[in-house]
DNA sequence: GGTTGAATTGAACACGTGTTCAGATAATCT
DNA sequence: AGATTATCTGAACACGTGTTCAATTCAACC
Protein backbone atom coordinates (compact mmCIF):
# COMPACT_ATOMS: atom_id res chain seq x y z
CA UNK A 1 0.00 0.00 0.00
CA UNK A 2 1.20 3.73 -0.66
CA UNK A 3 -0.18 7.38 -0.52
CA UNK A 4 -1.95 7.87 2.31
CA UNK A 5 -5.35 9.63 2.11
CA UNK A 6 -5.45 13.14 2.30
CA UNK A 7 -1.74 13.53 1.59
CA UNK A 8 -0.57 16.76 -0.41
CA UNK A 9 3.11 17.59 -1.12
CA UNK A 10 2.62 21.21 -0.16
CA UNK A 11 1.74 19.96 3.50
CA UNK A 12 4.20 17.64 3.85
CA UNK A 13 7.41 19.72 3.03
CA UNK A 14 7.18 22.73 5.28
CA UNK A 15 5.83 19.79 8.43
CA UNK A 16 8.97 17.71 7.42
CA UNK A 17 10.89 21.48 8.32
CA UNK A 18 9.27 21.95 11.18
CA UNK A 19 9.36 18.48 12.31
CA UNK A 20 13.12 18.59 11.53
CA UNK A 21 13.72 22.04 13.55
CA UNK A 22 11.63 21.01 16.76
CA UNK A 23 13.01 17.65 17.30
CA UNK A 24 17.08 19.04 15.96
CA UNK A 25 16.89 21.71 18.99
CA UNK A 26 15.49 19.48 21.27
CA UNK A 27 17.80 16.25 20.83
CA UNK A 28 20.31 17.39 18.61
CA UNK A 29 20.89 16.61 15.06
CA UNK A 30 23.18 13.54 15.56
CA UNK A 31 20.61 12.56 18.13
CA UNK A 32 17.69 12.42 15.75
CA UNK A 33 16.80 9.87 13.14
CA UNK A 34 15.07 10.50 9.93
CA UNK A 35 12.55 7.67 11.43
CA UNK A 36 11.64 9.79 14.31
CA UNK A 37 11.34 13.17 11.18
CA UNK A 38 9.34 10.80 9.66
CA UNK A 39 6.54 9.66 12.12
CA UNK A 40 6.53 13.58 13.53
CA UNK A 41 5.11 13.91 10.62
CA UNK A 42 3.26 10.56 10.16
CA UNK A 43 4.80 9.22 6.76
CA UNK A 44 7.56 6.53 5.97
CA UNK A 45 11.41 7.70 6.63
CA UNK A 46 11.46 7.32 2.94
CA UNK A 47 9.22 9.79 1.80
CA UNK A 48 11.42 12.31 3.27
CA UNK A 49 13.67 11.70 0.59
CA UNK A 50 11.42 13.32 -1.80
CA UNK A 51 11.82 16.36 -0.53
CA UNK A 52 15.42 16.63 0.89
CA UNK A 53 18.31 15.56 -0.55
CA UNK A 54 19.91 13.73 2.51
CA UNK A 55 20.46 14.36 6.55
CA UNK A 56 22.64 17.04 5.97
CA UNK A 57 20.98 19.16 3.37
CA UNK A 58 17.83 19.60 6.54
CA UNK A 59 20.03 20.69 8.73
CA UNK A 60 21.86 22.97 6.59
CA UNK A 61 18.52 24.42 4.69
CA UNK A 62 17.63 25.59 8.29
CA UNK A 63 20.52 27.51 9.13
CA UNK A 64 21.08 29.14 5.95
CA UNK A 65 17.35 30.49 5.86
CA UNK A 66 17.34 31.29 9.32
CA UNK A 67 20.61 33.49 8.74
CA UNK A 68 19.18 35.09 5.50
CA UNK A 69 16.22 36.12 7.30
CA UNK A 70 18.10 37.65 10.27
CA UNK A 71 20.00 39.23 7.81
CA UNK A 72 17.11 40.39 5.41
CA UNK A 73 14.98 41.25 8.39
CA UNK A 74 17.35 44.39 9.85
CA UNK A 75 18.87 46.76 7.02
CA UNK A 76 21.31 49.54 8.55
CA UNK A 77 19.92 53.11 8.22
CA UNK A 78 20.75 56.19 8.45
CA UNK A 79 20.36 57.19 12.20
CA UNK A 80 23.25 58.50 14.18
CA UNK A 81 24.78 55.54 16.52
CA UNK A 82 23.27 55.60 19.32
CA UNK A 83 20.07 55.27 17.85
CA UNK A 84 20.99 52.74 15.18
CA UNK A 85 22.20 50.73 18.50
CA UNK A 86 19.59 50.52 20.02
CA UNK A 87 17.52 49.43 17.09
CA UNK A 88 19.81 46.81 16.40
CA UNK A 89 19.27 45.38 20.22
CA UNK A 90 16.13 45.43 20.01
CA UNK A 91 15.39 43.72 16.85
CA UNK A 92 18.16 41.46 17.95
CA UNK A 93 16.45 40.37 21.13
CA UNK A 94 12.68 40.49 19.90
CA UNK A 95 13.83 38.14 16.75
CA UNK A 96 15.67 35.71 18.58
CA UNK A 97 13.10 35.42 21.34
CA UNK A 98 9.95 34.42 18.76
CA UNK A 99 12.65 32.10 16.89
CA UNK A 100 13.96 30.16 19.41
CA UNK A 101 14.91 26.83 18.13
CA UNK A 102 16.23 27.97 15.15
CA UNK A 103 18.62 30.36 17.22
CA UNK A 104 19.69 27.38 18.93
CA UNK A 105 20.26 25.17 16.00
CA UNK A 106 21.90 27.84 14.48
CA UNK A 107 24.75 28.17 17.64
CA UNK A 108 24.86 24.60 18.50
CA UNK A 109 24.77 22.66 15.38
CA UNK A 110 27.43 23.92 13.76
CA UNK A 111 30.16 21.12 14.43
CA UNK A 112 27.85 18.73 12.22
CA UNK A 113 27.67 20.59 8.89
CA UNK A 114 30.26 19.48 6.44
CA UNK A 115 32.99 21.64 5.72
CA UNK A 116 31.68 23.26 2.62
CA UNK A 117 28.30 24.11 4.61
CA UNK A 118 30.03 25.64 7.75
CA UNK A 119 31.81 28.00 5.60
CA UNK A 120 28.36 28.88 4.07
CA UNK A 121 27.48 29.42 7.74
CA UNK A 122 30.07 31.24 8.87
CA UNK A 123 30.14 33.94 6.40
CA UNK A 124 26.45 34.82 6.83
CA UNK A 125 27.42 35.17 10.69
CA UNK A 126 29.80 37.40 10.08
CA UNK A 127 27.98 39.18 7.67
CA UNK A 128 25.49 39.75 10.66
CA UNK A 129 28.25 41.09 13.24
CA UNK A 130 29.74 42.77 10.93
CA UNK A 131 26.47 45.04 11.05
CA UNK A 132 26.84 45.37 14.29
CA UNK A 133 30.77 46.58 14.27
CA UNK A 134 29.85 48.97 11.40
CA UNK A 135 27.42 50.96 14.08
CA UNK A 136 30.10 50.46 16.84
CA UNK A 137 32.73 52.15 14.60
CA UNK A 138 30.44 54.96 13.74
CA UNK A 139 30.02 55.51 17.27
CA UNK A 140 33.17 55.71 17.98
CA UNK A 141 33.86 57.97 15.19
CA UNK A 142 30.92 60.17 16.38
CA UNK A 143 32.34 60.44 19.54
CA UNK A 144 29.96 58.59 21.68
CA UNK A 145 30.63 55.27 22.07
CA UNK A 146 33.96 54.27 24.07
CA UNK A 147 35.04 50.91 22.47
CA UNK A 148 38.68 50.92 22.02
CA UNK A 149 38.40 47.09 20.09
CA UNK A 150 35.01 47.31 18.06
CA UNK A 151 35.46 43.30 16.97
CA UNK A 152 35.60 42.07 20.53
CA UNK A 153 32.78 44.39 21.86
CA UNK A 154 30.57 43.14 18.43
CA UNK A 155 31.54 39.56 19.87
CA UNK A 156 30.86 39.86 23.19
CA UNK A 157 27.46 42.19 22.42
CA UNK A 158 26.42 39.69 20.37
CA UNK A 159 26.55 36.68 23.12
CA UNK A 160 25.37 38.85 25.57
CA UNK A 161 22.32 39.58 23.74
CA UNK A 162 21.72 35.79 22.01
CA UNK A 163 22.23 34.81 25.41
CA UNK A 164 18.36 36.06 26.43
CA UNK A 165 17.63 32.16 24.81
CA UNK A 166 18.91 30.25 27.36
CA UNK A 167 17.19 31.10 29.92
CA UNK A 168 14.03 33.64 28.41
CA UNK A 169 10.63 31.89 28.89
CA UNK A 170 6.82 33.14 27.62
CA UNK A 171 4.93 33.78 30.96
CA UNK A 172 7.74 34.20 32.87
CA UNK A 173 8.69 37.16 35.30
CA UNK A 174 9.56 39.89 32.86
CA UNK A 175 7.80 40.27 29.17
CA UNK A 176 9.69 40.84 26.53
CA UNK A 177 9.55 44.54 26.76
CA UNK A 178 11.35 44.78 29.84
CA UNK A 179 13.79 42.15 28.30
CA UNK A 180 14.54 43.69 25.51
CA UNK A 181 15.19 47.56 27.63
CA UNK A 182 17.03 45.89 29.97
CA UNK A 183 19.46 44.15 27.50
CA UNK A 184 19.23 47.41 25.59
CA UNK A 185 20.31 49.41 29.10
CA UNK A 186 23.14 47.08 29.58
CA UNK A 187 24.47 47.10 26.42
CA UNK A 188 24.31 51.28 25.94
CA UNK A 189 26.88 51.14 28.77
CA UNK A 190 28.93 48.38 28.22
CA UNK A 191 29.77 50.66 24.99
CA UNK A 192 30.48 53.75 27.13
CA UNK A 193 27.12 55.56 26.57
CA UNK A 194 26.63 56.48 30.25
CA UNK A 195 23.90 59.49 29.83
CA UNK A 196 20.25 58.63 31.51
CA UNK A 197 18.38 56.98 29.70
CA UNK A 198 15.64 58.72 28.64
CA UNK B 1 44.79 -12.28 22.99
CA UNK B 2 44.42 -9.83 25.26
CA UNK B 3 46.53 -7.19 28.20
CA UNK B 4 49.20 -5.62 25.89
CA UNK B 5 52.46 -4.45 26.99
CA UNK B 6 52.74 -1.62 28.82
CA UNK B 7 49.09 -1.46 30.04
CA UNK B 8 48.37 0.36 33.06
CA UNK B 9 44.72 1.00 34.64
CA UNK B 10 46.59 4.39 36.30
CA UNK B 11 46.94 5.01 32.76
CA UNK B 12 44.46 4.25 30.82
CA UNK B 13 41.48 5.59 33.06
CA UNK B 14 42.70 9.43 32.50
CA UNK B 15 43.20 8.56 28.87
CA UNK B 16 39.88 7.43 28.40
CA UNK B 17 38.64 10.44 30.22
CA UNK B 18 41.03 12.71 27.68
CA UNK B 19 39.99 11.21 24.39
CA UNK B 20 36.14 11.17 25.31
CA UNK B 21 36.54 15.45 26.64
CA UNK B 22 38.49 15.71 23.19
CA UNK B 23 35.96 14.14 21.18
CA UNK B 24 32.84 15.12 22.52
CA UNK B 25 33.87 18.52 22.00
CA UNK B 26 34.91 18.19 18.48
CA UNK B 27 32.06 16.17 17.36
CA UNK B 28 29.54 16.17 19.62
CA UNK B 29 27.84 13.28 22.36
CA UNK B 30 26.20 11.64 20.34
CA UNK B 31 28.46 11.41 17.40
CA UNK B 32 31.05 9.90 19.43
CA UNK B 33 31.05 6.12 19.51
CA UNK B 34 32.83 4.34 21.96
CA UNK B 35 34.97 2.78 19.71
CA UNK B 36 35.87 6.11 18.40
CA UNK B 37 37.07 6.78 22.18
CA UNK B 38 38.35 3.11 22.50
CA UNK B 39 40.37 3.91 19.57
CA UNK B 40 41.86 7.32 20.42
CA UNK B 41 43.17 5.48 23.55
CA UNK B 42 44.91 2.72 21.60
CA UNK B 43 42.09 0.01 23.54
CA UNK B 44 39.02 -2.21 22.42
CA UNK B 45 35.60 -0.95 23.39
CA UNK B 46 34.82 -3.34 25.53
CA UNK B 47 38.02 -2.08 27.83
CA UNK B 48 36.43 1.23 28.27
CA UNK B 49 33.80 -0.56 30.27
CA UNK B 50 36.28 -1.26 33.08
CA UNK B 51 36.48 2.20 33.31
CA UNK B 52 32.83 3.85 33.45
CA UNK B 53 29.59 2.21 33.88
CA UNK B 54 28.44 3.84 30.32
CA UNK B 55 28.90 6.54 28.11
CA UNK B 56 26.31 8.61 29.76
CA UNK B 57 28.49 8.61 32.68
CA UNK B 58 31.50 9.27 30.42
CA UNK B 59 29.71 12.62 29.67
CA UNK B 60 28.50 13.36 33.12
CA UNK B 61 31.84 12.97 34.83
CA UNK B 62 33.37 15.39 32.89
CA UNK B 63 30.61 18.21 33.42
CA UNK B 64 30.58 17.83 36.77
CA UNK B 65 33.93 17.45 37.72
CA UNK B 66 34.49 20.82 35.44
CA UNK B 67 31.92 22.53 37.32
CA UNK B 68 32.66 21.69 40.79
CA UNK B 69 36.52 22.23 39.25
CA UNK B 70 35.18 25.81 38.59
CA UNK B 71 33.27 26.03 41.97
CA UNK B 72 35.82 25.07 44.19
CA UNK B 73 38.77 27.35 42.36
CA UNK B 74 37.02 30.78 43.28
CA UNK B 75 36.04 31.74 46.64
CA UNK B 76 33.93 34.81 47.42
CA UNK B 77 35.99 37.33 49.09
CA UNK B 78 35.37 39.75 51.49
CA UNK B 79 36.34 42.91 49.66
CA UNK B 80 34.16 45.58 48.02
CA UNK B 81 31.97 44.68 45.27
CA UNK B 82 34.04 46.46 43.27
CA UNK B 83 36.99 44.42 43.72
CA UNK B 84 35.20 41.31 43.77
CA UNK B 85 33.42 41.96 40.76
CA UNK B 86 37.25 42.44 39.16
CA UNK B 87 38.06 39.59 40.58
CA UNK B 88 35.20 37.39 39.51
CA UNK B 89 35.27 38.67 36.00
CA UNK B 90 39.46 38.35 35.20
CA UNK B 91 38.80 34.82 37.30
CA UNK B 92 36.10 33.21 34.62
CA UNK B 93 37.91 34.95 31.25
CA UNK B 94 40.93 32.87 32.83
CA UNK B 95 39.41 29.36 34.13
CA UNK B 96 37.23 29.48 30.16
CA UNK B 97 40.28 30.03 28.61
CA UNK B 98 42.40 27.75 29.70
CA UNK B 99 39.20 24.65 29.46
CA UNK B 100 37.71 25.24 25.85
CA UNK B 101 36.57 21.28 26.05
CA UNK B 102 35.32 21.70 28.85
CA UNK B 103 33.33 24.80 28.61
CA UNK B 104 32.33 23.82 25.40
CA UNK B 105 31.06 20.41 26.86
CA UNK B 106 29.33 21.85 29.72
CA UNK B 107 27.35 24.23 27.85
CA UNK B 108 26.46 22.29 24.46
CA UNK B 109 25.19 18.66 25.60
CA UNK B 110 23.00 19.25 28.51
CA UNK B 111 20.26 17.96 26.41
CA UNK B 112 22.08 14.96 25.91
CA UNK B 113 22.39 14.12 29.64
CA UNK B 114 19.52 12.02 31.52
CA UNK B 115 16.83 14.22 33.48
CA UNK B 116 18.55 13.10 37.05
CA UNK B 117 21.91 13.78 35.67
CA UNK B 118 20.63 17.06 34.31
CA UNK B 119 19.03 18.34 37.41
CA UNK B 120 22.79 17.68 39.37
CA UNK B 121 24.37 19.73 36.63
CA UNK B 122 21.82 22.40 36.25
CA UNK B 123 22.14 22.68 40.12
CA UNK B 124 25.79 23.44 40.27
CA UNK B 125 25.46 26.48 37.20
CA UNK B 126 23.23 27.70 39.34
CA UNK B 127 25.34 28.09 42.47
CA UNK B 128 28.18 29.54 40.44
CA UNK B 129 25.55 31.97 38.86
CA UNK B 130 24.21 32.96 42.33
CA UNK B 131 27.98 33.95 43.09
CA UNK B 132 27.75 36.29 41.09
CA UNK B 133 24.63 37.71 41.43
CA UNK B 134 25.48 38.07 45.50
CA UNK B 135 28.67 40.62 44.13
CA UNK B 136 25.68 42.45 42.17
CA UNK B 137 23.45 42.52 45.01
CA UNK B 138 26.18 43.62 47.40
CA UNK B 139 27.46 46.51 44.91
CA UNK B 140 23.70 47.85 44.80
CA UNK B 141 23.53 47.94 48.65
CA UNK B 142 26.54 49.50 48.49
CA UNK B 143 25.54 51.71 45.97
CA UNK B 144 28.43 51.34 43.54
CA UNK B 145 25.96 49.30 40.87
CA UNK B 146 23.38 50.57 39.30
CA UNK B 147 21.64 47.20 38.35
CA UNK B 148 17.70 46.83 38.37
CA UNK B 149 17.22 43.48 37.99
CA UNK B 150 20.53 41.31 39.41
CA UNK B 151 19.19 38.06 37.49
CA UNK B 152 19.07 39.20 34.45
CA UNK B 153 22.24 41.17 34.69
CA UNK B 154 23.72 38.07 36.43
CA UNK B 155 22.85 35.79 33.09
CA UNK B 156 23.64 38.75 30.39
CA UNK B 157 27.06 38.89 31.82
CA UNK B 158 28.07 35.24 32.50
CA UNK B 159 26.77 35.05 28.86
CA UNK B 160 29.17 37.89 27.32
CA UNK B 161 32.32 36.19 29.48
CA UNK B 162 31.60 32.62 28.73
CA UNK B 163 31.27 33.83 25.16
CA UNK B 164 34.93 34.44 24.55
CA UNK B 165 35.42 30.58 24.01
CA UNK B 166 33.69 31.08 21.06
CA UNK B 167 36.53 32.85 19.15
CA UNK B 168 39.66 33.72 21.51
CA UNK B 169 42.49 31.71 19.90
CA UNK B 170 46.30 30.95 21.38
CA UNK B 171 48.21 33.10 19.43
CA UNK B 172 45.54 35.40 18.16
CA UNK B 173 45.49 39.55 17.63
CA UNK B 174 45.06 39.52 21.43
CA UNK B 175 46.36 37.87 24.47
CA UNK B 176 44.96 36.50 27.81
CA UNK B 177 45.31 40.12 29.60
CA UNK B 178 44.06 42.01 26.99
CA UNK B 179 41.14 40.38 26.92
CA UNK B 180 40.68 39.91 30.05
CA UNK B 181 40.73 43.30 30.79
CA UNK B 182 38.88 44.25 27.92
CA UNK B 183 36.02 42.10 29.12
CA UNK B 184 36.38 43.74 32.31
CA UNK B 185 35.90 47.37 31.24
CA UNK B 186 32.86 46.34 29.75
CA UNK B 187 31.46 44.44 32.13
CA UNK B 188 31.84 47.08 34.73
CA UNK B 189 30.24 49.81 32.75
CA UNK B 190 27.65 47.59 32.02
CA UNK B 191 26.81 47.44 36.02
CA UNK B 192 26.87 51.11 35.94
CA UNK B 193 30.26 52.01 37.42
CA UNK B 194 31.01 54.73 35.35
CA UNK B 195 34.84 55.87 36.42
CA UNK B 196 37.41 55.50 34.37
CA UNK B 197 39.53 52.84 35.13
CA UNK B 198 42.45 52.92 37.09
C1' DG C 1 -14.38 5.77 -16.75
C1' DG C 2 -9.84 5.10 -17.85
C1' DT C 3 -5.32 6.78 -17.93
C1' DT C 4 -1.57 9.31 -16.17
C1' DG C 5 1.61 10.74 -12.81
C1' DA C 6 2.65 12.53 -8.32
C1' DA C 7 3.01 10.88 -3.54
C1' DT C 8 4.07 7.33 -0.54
C1' DT C 9 5.04 2.67 1.26
C1' DG C 10 7.71 -1.10 2.93
C1' DA C 11 11.33 -3.90 2.37
C1' DA C 12 16.02 -4.20 1.73
C1' DC C 13 21.15 -2.98 2.03
C1' DA C 14 25.44 -2.59 4.29
C1' DC C 15 27.03 -1.03 8.21
C1' DG C 16 27.35 1.10 13.01
C1' DT C 17 25.49 1.28 17.85
C1' DG C 18 26.19 0.47 23.22
C1' DT C 19 27.04 -3.20 25.96
C1' DT C 20 28.30 -7.99 27.76
C1' DC C 21 31.37 -11.68 28.72
C1' DA C 22 34.16 -15.95 28.36
C1' DG C 23 38.73 -16.46 27.54
C1' DA C 24 43.56 -14.94 27.06
C1' DT C 25 47.58 -12.53 28.67
C1' DA C 26 51.08 -10.29 31.41
C1' DA C 27 52.31 -8.30 35.75
C1' DT C 28 52.44 -9.20 40.63
C1' DC C 29 52.69 -11.94 44.75
C1' DT C 30 54.00 -16.08 47.39
C1' DA D 1 58.66 -21.26 39.71
C1' DG D 2 53.91 -21.35 40.21
C1' DA D 3 49.56 -19.42 41.40
C1' DT D 4 46.83 -15.37 41.40
C1' DT D 5 44.72 -11.37 39.75
C1' DA D 6 44.15 -7.10 37.30
C1' DT D 7 43.77 -5.89 32.59
C1' DC D 8 42.30 -6.36 28.06
C1' DT D 9 40.64 -8.83 23.71
C1' DG D 10 37.47 -10.34 20.29
C1' DA D 11 33.35 -12.03 19.24
C1' DA D 12 28.67 -11.76 19.84
C1' DC D 13 23.89 -9.67 20.71
C1' DA D 14 19.89 -7.21 19.41
C1' DC D 15 18.88 -3.31 17.38
C1' DG D 16 19.29 1.31 14.90
C1' DT D 17 21.45 4.04 11.06
C1' DG D 18 20.93 6.81 6.36
C1' DT D 19 19.57 5.81 2.02
C1' DT D 20 17.54 3.48 -2.25
C1' DC D 21 13.88 1.73 -5.05
C1' DA D 22 10.30 -1.30 -7.13
C1' DA D 23 5.65 -1.54 -6.17
C1' DT D 24 1.43 0.57 -4.86
C1' DT D 25 -2.17 3.92 -4.14
C1' DC D 26 -4.85 7.90 -4.77
C1' DA D 27 -6.08 12.44 -7.02
C1' DA D 28 -6.51 14.88 -11.18
C1' DC D 29 -7.21 15.18 -16.08
C1' DC D 30 -9.10 13.65 -20.72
Amino acid sequence: MARKQGSQAAITGPNIRDAALRLFARHGFAAVSMRQIAAEVGVQAGALYLYTPDKQALLFDLMRDHLEDLLADWQPGTDAAEAALEDFVRHHIRYHLDRPDLVFIAYMELRNLTPENFAVIEALRRRYEDQLEAILKRGVAEGVFDVPDTKLATLALIAMLTGVTTWYREGGRLDRDAVETAYWRMARRAVGMTRDMK
